[in-house]
DNA sequence: CGGAATCCTTGTAGATACTG
DNA sequence: CAGTATCTACAAGGATTCCG
């Protein structure tokens, strides 16, 4: 029953396969989501989407994440095949990120999700407005 | 700026949704994905997308969760208008959890990443791989 | 059965200072 | 400029116990 894997599927199946394994690590599919839901790793995704950048301008460009975080966020991304990182031997060194092939084709889905975000976060809001309420 | 919400949109202005804000909590986006990315929000919208489920059988359904967070999380999942919790007087008391409107709209996209994740956790783990022979 | 409350361990993330 | 190192604070999460 498990020979091939066949293109996507049923709601049952696609959910047993996010519990395949004992524990979070066996788990293939949700072991790559925990690297794509990190706090930091969609906002640099889709920021590195648009172009590549350097790492200063990467500071400029997302105000609220510290150094550490940045660094350590994007060697998760490059350890994980999304993001290329590219040094270039000037005086003082500068480093450029990039999208990979498969940082781009990961790209889209993740651009769906923050897309529905975008829309409706107000629907969201109103929703926690109404639960606290009554709470 | 933030009279009207126009229809979506280039890479830039996207990702401009989700800086906007000074920090994490005044950015609609960000907060509104930061109650999709939890370590197991998503994994009980795909489990509710098929068909609701009673808390015990969400719990022997989700092999690794611990009751406390199973509580946590469907309460979020509440707060947050995905799910709704309908109670039925029987002795003991049963508890029924199912998408709302708002939660099946957001599987969509939701699908579409796990998807991309099942498809693509074997590239991810071979650049894993290569990442850390050659570190 | 479906939780709530408590305790305790681990992980996540910020601030600061220093380096090639 | 692009990091690394250390130290600290707080939040996330597990185990256990108790309740309507």
């Amino acid at each position: 029953m498990d020979g091939k894997i066949v293109n996507l599927k049923s709601k049952l199946e696609i959910y047993k396969a996010m519990t395949a394994g004992a524990n979070f690590a066996d788990c293939p599919v949700r072991d790559v989501m925990r690297g794509i839901n990190g706090k930091w790793s969609p906002l640099l995704v889709m920021a590195l989407a648009e172009k590549p950048y350097r790492f200063g301008e990467l500071r400029r460009l997302v105000p609220d994440i510290s150094q550490r975080m940045l660094t350590q966020t994007l060697l998760e991304l490059q350890r994980d095949g999304y993001v290329h990182r590219k040094v270039f031997p000037t005086k003082p060194p500068s480093v450029e990120y990039s999208l990979t092939d498969l940082g781009r084709s990961m790209f889209h889905p993740l651009y769906q999700l923050v897309q529905w975000a975008e829309l409706n976060h107000e629907a969201v809001r109103d929703a926690r407005t109404a639960f606290d309420a009554q709470a």
